[in-house]
DNA sequence: TTTTTTAACTAAACCGCTTTAGTTTAAGTT
DNA sequence: AACTTAAACTAAAGCGGTTTAGTTAAAAAA
């Protein structure tokens, strides 16, 4: 069964292309194509699984319908929830959504944001890696509409949906000191990420108000592509004198799961020993043992935001306007900070 | 500063834009360029920031240079992993991904199927609903390159990479005999899913070898969209004499954690009562209380293959042959199953 | 010197669709 | 009967590239 195009279908009716786009796009009433001739057209189409060809509708109208979505990792499950939120939403607005993970890799992200771009996409999402400030920065300038989520670059004014990370770690940091936890460990990230810059000062801003004086030694950053390897030494250090600390704040789910993992290995009795809490959840977490307090982010709402932002922008509703959202996460108590 | 296309740098230059394609596209010197004018071009794309029209080069090569990917949802861990691992190799084979989920919706998976053949894609990858039959059928009859994963028409001869459904349920159901557990629940969905038969089957079929027994009864569908409030009966009818199960298998991650969950709410003790394992994981279970045994199965191997397989085809490397490969799943013991 | 070859280009068709600016024919007005 | 208007179309340009089939001028060969 050979391809079908516009032009046969126009050459087998004896009709014009003109005619025959016209109808399959719904402006046949509007430009008086008979309904007779509508229909043989339609009947015609369907009956040969006309196709129509995106790349030339887009080419020909100058637009693509599509959105860019870059994140770091699609198996992440944060980000796979995302994307699954923007999918929806996008759809629902009647976007599709292309996306690419970055896998933190900057040049790989401007790479991709190259690529999107070439594919004439009308806007894109970005969880970037904070490290291509040009690129972004040149989006800006062409006036090309985007949204960013999640990583936020502060020294530029653009539209943005993030959490509010300084809160959300004080909020569990606070949970801890009220449930009597006085020494208590941070196991984070290098910082080059905004998101985990303010949780750090989310951490010690808690800290600070409840008296407690900060004591660097209880910061651990790990390497985001080393963390595996590095989470042992990095918990055998928090354990053992002088820090001994009594609970520890980890600064994203993957994180408390190697960190989980270790305290196991070491059978460090979590919470009575050491309490733990995680900024960001895995889906298990409630039947983790014990059972994780996290502070958890709310996806759907960082979706729905974002695609609703960047469409706006598409379609010129707004013209000109930067917003910037910043949403509230949310403390879930579970046993692992010791309560119940 | 505005967008700048071909035409723009041939004038600009006083070069034809044939030049100034070839260039770009890397056969200045096999067209005889000279060095000279191959710089001058290069260097003013690059100062002006060309980026060429995909749309444009698609329509007029014919090739799109993308595959599509159809999940069920992008959400699950199991498809967000597959999909992380899709783009990676298409990525290093030169293909772009596109991808969109189904929701297990067959209308919309067949929607999803137009969509991306109008976008110009020029192969799929499919996780089906496996109700859309025709539609595939119709990609088969048009010789259009499409590989499915995890779930397989099996009345139809295609391209496919799938698990051995049967034989893993039936290791794990033969773990839990071996452990002297006789009475073994199967909470399972409704088997509309030939990859979901198969393991109801390979579930029975180790009972049965072992001279247990098969009881309808210890097996409880549940509905897709319902499951989470159908667990409670389920579980309870499991668990209330004449079933009283000493076992119970999930037949996917998602029942087992709203399972578990279940289970403990009932206070439950397992795997002293009840022992549970689970066909697929989440990336928690290993720290879930407790450890839950799993057949984890091979996702990073089925991405890599249907990519492989789908390229080979689409680049008519091999022209007719079907292939449809097995993979084995692997049984990972944890405590859930009453062993340590 | 004339012919052939080669280097270094270019004009224009084409990809499949959309859309603007008509055209043609018939019906309605005056 | 001449003039408008409306209905039902259509030709052709254009979207931004790629590619085929040349062309032109200079160098090499005869």
């Amino acid at each position: 069964m050979k391809k079908v195009f516009l032009k046969d279908i126009a050459r087998s009716l004896s009709i014009s292309k003109t005619a025959v786009s016209l109808v399959l796009n719904g402006k046949g009433d509007e430009n008086k194509i008979s309904k007779d001739t509508q229909d043989k057209i339609i009947s015609f189409a369907k009956k040969h699984n006309y196709v129509p060809n995106q790349l030339a509708r887009g080419l020909s109208r100058g637009k693509s319908e599509t959105i860019g979505l870059i994140i770091p990792n699609i198996s992440d499950t944060f980000y796979s929830k995302i994307a699954g939120y923007v999918e929806l939403k996008a759809k629902e607005l009647g976007y599709s959504v292309l996306f690419s993970s970055s896998n933190e890799d900057n040049k790989k992200e401007a790479e991709l944001i190259r690529a999107m771009l070439n594919r004439q996409v009308e806007g894109l999402i970005i969880a970037s890696t904070q490290n291509n400030l040009k690129e972004i920065k040149s989006l800006q300038d062409d006036d090309f509409p985007f949204v960013l989520i999640d990583r936020n670059y502060p020294e530029m004014e653009t539209n943005a949906v993030v959490v509010d990370n300084f809160n959300g770690l004080k909020i569990v940091t606070e949970h801890l000191i009220g449930l009597g936890r006085r020494k208590i460990g941070f196991i984070t990230l290098e910082p080059k990420l905004e998101a985990i810059h303010q949780r750090y000062l989310g951490y010690k801003s808690a800290l600070i108000e409840a008296g407690i004086n900060f004591n660097k030694d209880l910061v651990k950053e790990l390497s985001p592509l080393n963390y595996e390897d590095e989470i042992s030494k990095a918990i055998g250090d928090l354990l053992k004198f002088p820090n001994s600390v009594d609970s520890v704040v980890f600064v994203t789910h993957y994180l408390t799961s190697v960190g989980l993992r270790e305290l196991k290995r070491r059978q460090v009795k979590v919470p009575q020993e050491v309490a733990i809490v995680s900024f960001d959840e895995l889906t298990a977490f409630d039947l983790v043992d014990p059972p994780i307090t996290s502070v958890i982010q709310p996806v759907r709402d960082i979706a729905n935001l974002s695609v609703e932002m960047l469409v706006n922008r598409i379609e010129g509703k707004d013209k000109t306007m930067v917003q910037k959202t910043v949403l509230d996460s949310k403390l879930v108590v579970r046993k692992s900070c010791g309560t119940f």
